[in-house]
DNA sequence: TAAGTTTGCATCGCACACGATATAATCGCT
DNA sequence: AGCGATTATATCGTGTGCGATGCAAACTTA
């Protein structure tokens, strides 16, 4: 019985999974600088880039699910990162909204893109692998989103 | 001021965040029937590959700390899958071994792997390209892992 | 318009990850 | 042999992720 397959150095899921940690990991002194989680910078990312935003459109942008990002908000709320107010349209809605204090994270965070790709650049893997890369798992990400809509 | 890089969709690290949760998500149904959460199918491949190792082996092969490791494998002795004893020769050390159960739940996972690439190929994507990732990865993992090695 | 369905958000419980810390065993050096 | 440093593992606290469930507002459709 051959089973290859079940080896850990096999697996492509395994690198994915290793890869995903350690990159958070990287990222921890940049953001412990301003302090800030990866989950919390996300969803700065997402509201620097559209100020006054309801709670679904960010699980959306960020592919979580509400039980994961309420928390997630409120604990940035009470860090003093934004506002969460009902939408007067909507009754169920509620909106984001970034505090002075967050919106002037934005430049303290601005150099961190730079410095993880700096990391990531090395004589084995240039820009256009890491762009190539991208473009690969934007299209995984579009088929599994797709496969795993219903599993919950 | 430029603040194109601070875009979720201009990041490289966001897609490898979503989908290492997304194949993690993938695997759910399959893992679900034999009872496994995605880290303990991760465990039971290094046990698979040689039973009877030691805790410290095992956090290196999943490069996960004890932290982690310690309660998951206790989770895992709960379960019956695995048994934990000190090493005589070093009483330090925790020496792990899988039980008969576990030994069977082989059988069922060995499809597992195939069923997951199945999923991951397309007309856009091909082995060749997963391969690739691999091996891109693997070079990540190494940059990263000693990059890291001082964060805790 | 009333009843059933869907939608948006929240809470609860559990399983990771991981920083900080603790403890015991072993090692290294004198 | 003795003692400080290192090593192997465990525990605690916090922050995600996420399945299950709850609830109220909005929608749908008869």
């Amino acid at each position: 019985m051959e089973d290859s397959k079940l080896k850990l150095e096999n697996q492509i899921c395994f690198p994915i999974y290793s890869t995903s940690r350690l990159i958070t990991k990287a990222y921890k002194p940049f953001l412990d600088e301003i302090g800030l989680t990866y989950p919390q910078y996300l969803v700065l990312m997402v509201l620097w880039e559209t100020d006054e935003i309801s709670v679904n459109k960010i699980t959306q942008k960020l592919m979580l699910n509400t039980n994961t990002i309420s928390p997630l908000l409120k604990r940035m709320e009470k860090l003093e990162l934004l506002k969460r107010s009902r939408s007067t349209k909507d009754e169920r809605s509620v909106n984001v909204k970034l505090t002075e204090k967050a919106k002037q994270l934005k430049t303290g965070a601005r150099p961190i893109p730079e410095k993880l790709l700096k990391t990531l650049l090395n004589e084995n893997i240039n820009l256009t692998d890491v762009l190539q890369l991208k473009e690969m798992l934007n299209e995984w990400i579009k088929i599994l989103a797709d496969k795993t809509k219903n599993i919950d």
